[in-house]
DNA sequence: GACTCTATCTCGGTA
DNA sequence: TACCGAGGTAGAGTC
């Protein structure tokens, strides 16, 4: 990794054309390529980057950088500050717990969370334009299609909407319900929902997983 | 700005849980506080970071950062390789050109670029979904709501047809129309927007600018 | 490789 | 401040 600290100003043209006028910035070349200038305030992400894979060409005043999808980035060099290249070796890399994957994995789990007496019928029911996160039958045996989602947007709504349509044609599933369960849900989300006629339920995710939590600790006393 | 080339391990507790184990990272601060982990390769984007505003506490082993909602990132320091702080002042900034937003207003200016006759009544009109782009009337004062894209997918025509639901249900309103307007539009954007009942039309963005520039030269020369 | 969806999205705007 | 939509979204997973 080569960091440079230096008097710049940028020229990028590609999906969109921009400038960055004069002043001092860091500029971060990665070892696979990848560019990236900071700024030193008002932004966690670069001003201006270009990402692997690139090509670079360093002149006295100015790098040049290009990749093969027509995007140019100029950097014009006016004066360097400081210029340190390090060889960091590779990286073992992130290991995330995440959320949405968990969340249905809870629900799924326990569906009469959503709605008394609601059970399980499938994870991941398949659809021909993809898989339903949830399929579940209620008290009267009615299916209950549930889409699960971390933030609850109105695209998220649109989804579940798509596949109620889908799994309406079935004539061994129709009538299907629909419910739509997030941890928050958009009031133009809800909205849409009512417009639908699908249910919006927000779900207390962090309850959900200290309840698991427990179950498991009393599982391990027996 | 302060770089800081060291061999650490990270924690991450807040919005998910992360780990990242032993290896050789840049750690990237801020003059706001904010702080970015990166390592060598096979990303652009930083592997752990936190924005400001956040308290960054340095013991002797460790950095830890917090912020008010909850977030803590902790930074094992085991070696450190390079240290370096330079003051970078403030910055000029990015100046964009062609985004969707310019080209809002510029229809905004001109909605008889989209039909003879057509005037707008209202930017960014609300609906209880979201803001329709742009509420125009036609020569027979009938409404016609204006989506604005730089690209013209099918996302966008759904947006559209979201709104013109909403909209027609206001009897102030309804019937409106509906124009889809892009510098370019995909041919399934194209295919749904006719089965639906909305024109769509690609506009030439550069010709509106260059139009617009001259205009503004011809004010000065007054 | 193209497509789809998520994201500690980030960022700017506005009510 | 909270909410909403755009992004040079980036990145991961799937077909």
């Amino acid at each position: 990794m080569r960091l440079l600290i230096a008097r710049c100003s940028v020229d990028y043209s590609g999906r969109l054309s921009a400038h960055l006028p004069e002043a001092t910035r860091l500029i971060m070349v990665k070892a696979d390529g990848t560019l990236a200038i900071h700024s030193d305030g008002n932004a966690s992400k670069p001003l201006n980057w270009m990402v692997a894979p690139n090509v670079l060409e360093i002149h006295d005043d100015k790098w040049v950088v290009t990749n093969g999808k027509g995007e140019i980035l100029t950097i014009w060099i006016h004066q360097v500050l400081e210029d340190v290249t390090h060889q960091l070796g590779d990286d073992p890399g992130l290991e995330k717990d995440g959320v949405e994957a968990h969340l249905q994995e809870l629900l799924a789990a326990k569906p009469w969370v959503l709605e008394e007496g609601l059970s399980l019928i499938r994870r991941e029911y398949p659809t021909d334009i993809g898989p339903v996160d949830l399929l579940c039958a209620d008290t009267a045996q009615r299916m209950v299609a549930v889409e699960v989602k971390r933030r609850g947007d109105i695209d998220g709504v649109e989804q579940l909407w798509r596949y109620l349509e889908r799994l309406d044609n079935d004539p061994r599933l129709a009538p299907v319900r629909g419910i739509f369960a997030a941890q928050v849900i958009a009031p133009q989300a809800r909205v849409m929902a009512e417009a639908r006629g699908i249910e919006a339920i927000e779900v207390d995710y962090d309850g959900l997983r200290d309840a698991e939590d427990t179950e498991l600790r009393l599982f391990d006393i027996h």
